[in-house]
DNA sequence: TATGAATGAGTGTTCATTCAT
DNA sequence: CATGAATGAACACTCATTCAT
């Protein structure tokens, strides 16, 4: 997996002593809990384990994290940070909606392919069990796709090139809906298997193609005829 | 909840015996372990409360199923034997394809009102950390929908009402993508949440219009112009 | 050890299944557990060294007791109703206050051979950090004895076998100062120590000779001159 | 609570570096540690978070004293010194036995006034679970009221001012135990509620009527009749 | 068949102490 | 001399599963 660069935006959830360690434990310990957490699941993972597959002590886990929770929740955050450096960069570049719904799907893709598990983690988290994890984010979670695709729906009917049939953030909802199961479609076995089901096994490394295909149904949703 | 009633297919996840014992030992192990597994995820839910709550001995407990797993994958397996039978009224009544998005999405969401949990036993388990689970299951998993949508826009193409402008297969995934969702966000909190970031808390109570405006995005993205 | 028998009065810290195993257990588990509280005191006394060492899994001691503090809690109810019994057959078996404090000396002897343990685990509850297990039992703690000695000396009062110089309430507070601290001196070390420095090494064995020096101290404090 | 003076005698548990240190660390370290002791009792109180407490680091807390034993008992110490002199200044003031009991008790109370916390270490000290610590300050213990008492009785026998109907050192004994357990009674929340239970919850605010109370209680039992 | 007592490996977390800087 | 990161055994407690009754 692609380094992971510790970043705190707001919210932070580690101790500043993990700022202090050395960058290789700081590496370490990240990279072990998330194939811990994506591999097994928030409540099957043991803190004790990552600490002795990162080969330090559980006494140093617990100086960095205050707890299980705190560890998970700083992985969350990153990925986070991650995306929205992404969706940012996607924003600043994208001259209409057509041209973002082409970049949104780029970098999903891009996204699952370097960080398959962060994808993991994310889909747990939205699990009605993680939600009392997922509120101690919530400040952070989903801000950035509405705000941008509506942005870019709205300016595309008053340019005259988007209908304005359905609600736009309705429209914004249902093409996020696209976005955000093919981002799983691409890292989570469950979802890896629902779209060999869709498409056939044999496409599915075609994604080019898949992408094609979705931009080309977004498009027509949203077309003035 | 609305009465579970134990259904086998070709599918089996429990033992004989729980067949045999009385309907309400049957209905109280099934209604007390979807709450529970509901509520905390399969993973920290534990088999000895379920059967404290349910009344009955941890012996009882697994004199019907083998374990734990199977308790799970029985509810999981009769919740898709609900969705199923729906699933399959939807296809026999639906005169073409806008007819079924219509009434899929009413579908999609009578069933998120009736079984809000089972929704979120669903979503737990497309976790990766469940995907042994779901591997038992697979034969079953999302067979119907994928087919009955893509016949349904194949027979739409021929009519002339459906566009051939994206692959069909492709529409079927794009459409389910969006249905897929709209029913965890009725049910599980963090889509429940998204949701409203997207269409404004005020807006969520009035699902027929969220409705309609999903119908005419895809009716948009379908029709030939 | 003299065994001790589960008892309950009022208050009662174990769960049901300890009082259905078999006695055996049941036995081993309290008299293991008064030797290891008595001896390393609540805080640095491992629940698990107690199964250990009783024989029984960990599993079966919470099946007995729902935390370490109820088993602590069992054990010091018990030895409350123990002292209870015995102080009841003191005041049944008293003529007068003398009679009474005679009878209390060698009823505190007599506990503190036959159940040194106990003495020391009811010191450590007196203890600051333990305050929080002690409000759990103070509906039972140390309500016999003020009482107790309050009666007789008013009936002494009344008969004119006690003066009234001093408050009577007073009085019985410093008789059962005595009381208390003579029965520590018999079963934990530091009063042990504490009490040589007083009396001497040699005369503490000769516990009869020191208790009818206590009473004629109390005898002298309470008479009418 | 008033300044705790670090004072060294024959004993000494602490490292030589800590006479060394600023004056405001030393105080604020014996400060901490001793409102951390009180409240949670030896075996519960983290020397980690005294250091934290204090604003020292936890290496400077190991290079004032060796082990959390040696902080434990270097506090004690001093509050044997601190009691001590007291005692001494009781001893120098008094005409005789009578005289003494009073002044006895009044230090008692302002002792535990001024240092209710010591009161409540020096109980946790004489439990059974910390005899290994009190071995270490035995030469110590309890030096100084058993001569003190016994030679004012002595000296009352012989001026015939004090009766000698019971041996002198069981009276001294008794006398003893009524002054250590009222200085509990001011300090720990057990003995406190105990006293409540005897006088009454009204009158535990009067303790000059208390004390009077006592001081006949003691005289009594002494006096010639 | 139903019961529920029993098991014991495993959990998240704490803390006295060490030692490189 | 002071710092505080690091250690790891130990803790209270949980839980899937077994099995004698």
């Amino acid at each position: 997996m692609t380094e992971i660069i510790l970043r705190s935006n707001q919210l932070k959830f580690h101790k500043e002593t993990f700022e202090k360690t050395t960058e290789d434990r700081r590496q370490k310990v990240l990279e072990v809990a998330i194939d811990a957490f994506a591999l097994n699941g928030y409540n099957a993972t043991s803190i004790n384990d990552i600490a002795k597959n990162a080969g330090i002590s559980i006494g140093a886990m617990y100086s960095y994290f205050a707890s299980k929770e705190d560890l998970f929740l700083t992985i969350i955050n990153n990925a986070y940070f991650l995306m929205e450096e992404i969706l940012n960069e996607v924003k600043e570049s994208s001259r209409d909606i057509y041209d973002c719904v082409e970049r949104m799907l780029s970098a999903s893709r891009e996204f699952s392919f370097q960080y398959p598990k962060l994808n993991q983690l994310y889909l747990d988290l939205t699990t009605q069990a993680l939600a009392p994890l997922a509120v101690r984010l919530s400040s952070k979670l989903e801000r950035i796709t509405p705000r941008m695709l509506c942005d870019f729906i709205k300016a595309g009917v008053e340019e005259g090139i988007v209908n304005d049939k359905a609600d736009k953030s309705v429209m914004a909802y249902c093409i996020d809906n696209i976005f955000m199961l093919y981002q799983f479609s691409l890292s989570s076995d469950y979802y890896k298997e629902r779209l060999k089901i869709f498409i056939g096994e044999e496409k599915v490394s075609e994604v080019k193609d898949l992408e094609k295909g979705i931009v080309s149904f977004i498009r027509a949703a949203l077309e003035v005829k």
